[in-house]
RNA sequence: GGGAGCAUAGCUCAGCUGGUUCAGAGCAGCUGCCUUACAAGCAGCGGGUCCGCGGUUCGAAUCCGUGUGCUCCCACCA
């Protein structure tokens, strides 16, 4: 067997990938065995996969491999998001840029029809990018938002919906965002805090004199249709049901009082523009005030305005400032902190508005989704942080703006007539006959289609029930299989955005949760903790990092130092160790691969090794279970490292290793072996390509027996293995080995004894049992001629104190004992003080009868062990000043 | 303004139900080694006022209160 001296991921990757895909491993049918079914969170279909992806599609692979491996029928479904915004506004830049095509020239149809095209083009990149992070998951289930059975679905569930009166239709303030030219959800206004400015106004009241306003936004002075004042305000008093005029167009207007206005903020006066705030439009509702809407969809002052008409709202905002200011209008200016709303998909200032759209009543779907999650049934990991967030949420929801003005998503099947009635129904025919249900008499010519598309998560909320055709085909049996999946894997930033609103779906729909738990990932930043984003370049290009490292250390890389539900600093450096780990691995296979070439059929000398080993693999393997099943993965992964590299590596591997030039024992070399594939198959969830590779190497398998689909031994026995004495025997034998061993290394270190010096070892243990088994390993792991026990001092050596027990090196040379006596010293003191410490516990009443009895006994072995230890270290030292 | 979380080694974090020599791991650092799997490595080492203060307790990194600092979410003061 000739080996290249390091690890090629990319040979393996390509060659695995293939393997996996044309045996179906991963694809699933229903069958007798329990489902374990995941729902990728569909990434938007023209986007690539950033380093959040990565995160999320790794800890989801882990998982269902496990799953997979341990008696589940493993079902992870694959798919991406219409992502109705962000991609409608990539069509939109491309048609300019590369076509010179303009939206507006364009049909529906023929619009739709570039956008499918995009998404022909760009929606696979996202596919492709899983398939190289090695994600299990079944391609025979890519399930697209627009897919036409999706689409249905999203059509029915609005129909459905509306038929129960909790859809309705209406004239709200809702958020704007005039870059898309669209209604917004609360969600997708993302505030951030900004340096504003204050400017004081002028307005010059009926009666003579003037009232100074504050407000940020003097471009919107021409909407205003009221001044307000608090009528406990002294102040203003005299003022209330007077009449002001607004500056530069001198429109009157009245001055009215609220008690909502507080009399300490600004000067105690406002401005009420009831289009243009949602405080001034719920004053305008409360005082009958006028609405005067002085912007365009796109953001330009409108003819309401009066002056800058087609003026951008910013650039109308100095023009009207500097215009204030000349007039003697403006007061002052000052600066000032405020939140601004963003568009969280185009990025511009979110105009509140006032605009009929579609709305979902959020009240009554509340209840049974919060229910589900307050009791349990539900289980957010990690749950104390979310909870709280997700109670108030759920507490206090609001109505969802669902309608959207784009092209690119599903059509709202609402049906208008000539006067403007509309009906509900999924199709032309049907919202005729709707029509004629309310005795309007009309043919289907005369209807026409609501122009608009539903929000992007109107159709995601379906995602774990529609992937399985659950609403277009309810009780099939897939659906029945799969239905409540078992773990969702998202970022804690779309709680409300999709989570929340899952569970609300499958309440309604299936009666019956999405999932039954659900685990939030932090969100990944650069090592200075910075967000992750374009503009700072410093978001990595996944594919590129797979090339450099290879896609199980990215893998490694990302989950070793990603704390469950906490934020990820990125840093390449843990890419490395993932690569260096691959090295690692593949070394140990060449060792083996060595061992293989020359082998006895002699009785092996290191049973004990064997036996130590496999109550450590048996060890780890339940708390790696453990760690798991609490989700907390980079635990998991980083005990089957310290296994792989220290246990297996460093010791189990030193320990079995023959001489120099001597034969392998055959049956040594089978449990080696063998071992080597129960780590592979432990680490096999985190890193997929490596460990096939090795499984297959090790045995020469071939290609015929793969590790994703070997199935992980029972726990129960396991557990009822580790229970066992001689197992709980070999792990303290091997304690203590290695503690001994790294305790000389030190000692003959310190001597400046050359690894290749010999010497002679004399131990005065404390129970000289737990030495049977190890002195072979002993003696030649430390570089021992010989080894003897003994119960006095020996003369002339190096004494070591380890543990419980004393050790005398006999070098062949003399060797100063200086730091020697240091260290003794050192120890003692510690001893010394510690001893204090366990007598004052031991001494005090209160402990005695108040700690538990075992806790006291703990105390009383201590003391004794100190006692021993300070004895032992008190004879080495006369020895070593006589 | 309301709520949640966090503060432990130079960095990133474990430390669960208070008690094992409990103060840990990885990375970084230092020392010595090109030793026949691996220098992408081996052997070994050093490093901490567990944020401050107070309380509960026989006993606190751990529980409670409080202060400080940071992070996030929510909220209609122009």
């Amino acid at each position: 067997m000739e080996l290249s001296k390091n690890f090629m991921p990319a040979a393996a990757e390509s060659r695995w990938t293939t393997i996996w895909k044309d045996r179906k491993y991963f694809n699933s049918v229903p069958d007798e065995r329990p489902a374990f079914a995941v729902v990728i969170p569909p990434p938007n279909v023209t986007g690539v996969l950033h380093m959040g992806h990565t995160l999320n599609e790794t800890v989801q692979d882990i998982l269902v491999r496990k799953a997979r491996m341990s008696g589940f029928n493993a079902c992870w479904v694959p798919g991406s998001d219409h992502a109705s915004i962000a991609t409608e506004a990539k069509v939109v830049q491309m048609l300019e840029k590369e076509k010179g095509i303009k939206k507006a020239d364009l049909t529906r149809p023929e619009f739709l029809r570039y956008a499918f095209e995009w998404k022909e083009k760009y929606g696979g990149i996202i596919y492709s990018q899983i398939e190289r992070l090695g994600c299990s998951v079944d391609w025979n289930r890519v399930t697209f938002t627009m897919d036409d059975h999706y689409y249905k679905a999203v059509i029915d569930v609005f129909v459905d919906l509306h038929d129960k009166g909790l859809i309705y239709r209406g004239a709200r303030m809702i958020n704007w965002d005039p870059a898309a030219k669209t209604a917004l959800s609360d969600e997708e206004v993302e505030y951030k805090e900004v340096q504003g400015k204050l400017y004081y106004i002028r307005y010059k009241l009926e009666k003579g004199g003037d009232i100074i306003i504050a407000t940020q936004r003097p471009e919107t002075i021409m909407g205003d249709t009221a001044i307000c004042v608090n009528p406990n305000d002294d102040r203003y008093r005299a003022l209330i049901g007077s009449h002001a005029y607004v500056p530069l167009i001198d429109r009157k207007i009245p001055v009215i009082a609220d008690e909502y206005v507080d009399p300490a903020f600004g000067t105690g006066a406002l401005k009420v523009t009831p289009a243009h705030d949602i405080n001034d439009y719920n004053l305008g509702l409360k005082h009958g005030l006028d609405v005067i809407d002085t912007l365009n969809d796109d953001g330009t002052l409108s003819e309401a305005a009066i002056i800058h008409v087609g003026t951008d709202r910013f650039k109308a905002r100095k023009l009207i400032v500097a215009e204030l200011e000349e007039k003697g209008l403006l007061a002052k200016e000052e600066t000032y902190q405020t939140r601004v709303g963003y568009s969280q998909r185009t990025g511009v200032v979110v105009e509140p508005k006032i605009s009929t759209q579609w709305f979902l009543r959020m009240k009554d779907m509340a209840g049974p989704a919060l229910e589900a999650v307050l009791s349990g049934n539900v289980r957010i990991h990690p749950g104390d942080k979310f909870l709280a967030t997700y109670r108030y949420w759920m507490e206090n929801v609001k109505d969802w703006c669902i309608s959207r003005q784009l092209w690119w998503g599903q059509q709202i099947p609402a049906w208008y007539n000539k006067d403007g009635g509309y009906v509900v129904a999924a199709d032309r025919e049907t919202a005729v006959i709707r029509f004629r249900e309310k005795g309007v008499e009309l043919q289907a010519e005369d209807i026409r289609q609501d122009e608009d598309v539903l929000d992007t998560w109107f159709s995601s909320w379906l995602w774990p029930m529609e992937v399985f055709n659950g609403i277009t085909d309810p009780g099939n049996k897939d659906i029945d299989y799969y239905y409540p999946t078992s773990v969702l894997v998202t970022g804690q930033d779309i709680i409300f955005f999709w989570v929340a609103r899952m569970i609300m779906a499958g309440m309604e729909y299936k009666k019956e949760k999405p999932f039954s738990d659900v685990y939030f990932t932090g969100m990944v930043r650069d090592k200075q903790g910075r967000k992750m984003s374009k503009s700072l370049g410093n978001s990595p290009d996944l594919l590129e990092l797979i090339d450099k490292y290879g896609a199980d250390a990215v893998r490694f890389g990302i989950m070793i130092s990603s704390p469950a539900g906490n934020d990820l600093l990125f840093d390449e450096a843990s890419l490395e160790q993932g690569r260096f780990f691959n090295n690692k691995m593949w070394n140990a296979l060449k060792l083996i691969g060595m061992w293989k070439e020359k082998q006895s059929t002699e009785k092996p000398v290191d049973d004990w090794a064997h036996e130590w080993f496999e109550a450590r693999l048996l060890q780890a393997r339940l708390e790696v279970e453990q760690l798991l099943s609490q989700f907390r993965l980079s635990e998991a992964l980083k005990t089957i490292y310290s296994l792989i590299w220290d246990d297996f590596c460093s010791w189990y591997l030193e320990w079995i290793k023959p001489g120099f030039e001597e034969a392998m024992a055959s049956e040594s070399l089978q449990k080696a072996v063998g071992f080597y594939e129960e780590l592979l198959q432990l680490l096999h969830p985190f890193m997929p390509f490596i460990t096939e590779e090795i499984f297959s190497l090790l045995r020469q398998r071939g290609n015929d027996e793969v590790l994703c689909i070997r199935q992980f031994p029972a726990l129960a026995s396991q557990r009822e293995k580790l229970q066992q004495l001689t197992v709980q025997q070999r792990l303290e034998e091997g304690q203590l080995l290695q503690a001994v061993i790294s305790g000389l290394r030190d000692a003959r270190n310190k001597a400046q004894l050359k690894p290749k010096e010999q010497v002679a070892l004399f131990i005065t243990p404390a129970n000289r049992e737990l030495y049977n088994n190890i002195c072979l390993i002993l003696q030649k792991q430390v570089n021992a001629s010989a080894i003897s026990f003994t119960t006095e001092a020996v003369a002339k050596s190096l004494t070591v104190v380890i543990g419980k027990d004393q050790f005398y090196l006999q070098a062949g040379r003399e060797t100063a004992p200086v730091q020697q006596k240091e260290d003794l010293l050192k120890e003692l003191e510690y001893l010394k003080g510690f001893l204090v410490s366990v007598e004052k516990k031991l001494g005090n009443e209160r402990f005695v009868q108040n700690a538990k009895p075992e806790v006291v006994e703990t105390e009383k072995r201590k003391q004794e062990d100190a006692r021993a230890k300070i004895r032992l270290i008190e004879e080495s030292l006369t020895e070593l000043t006589t």
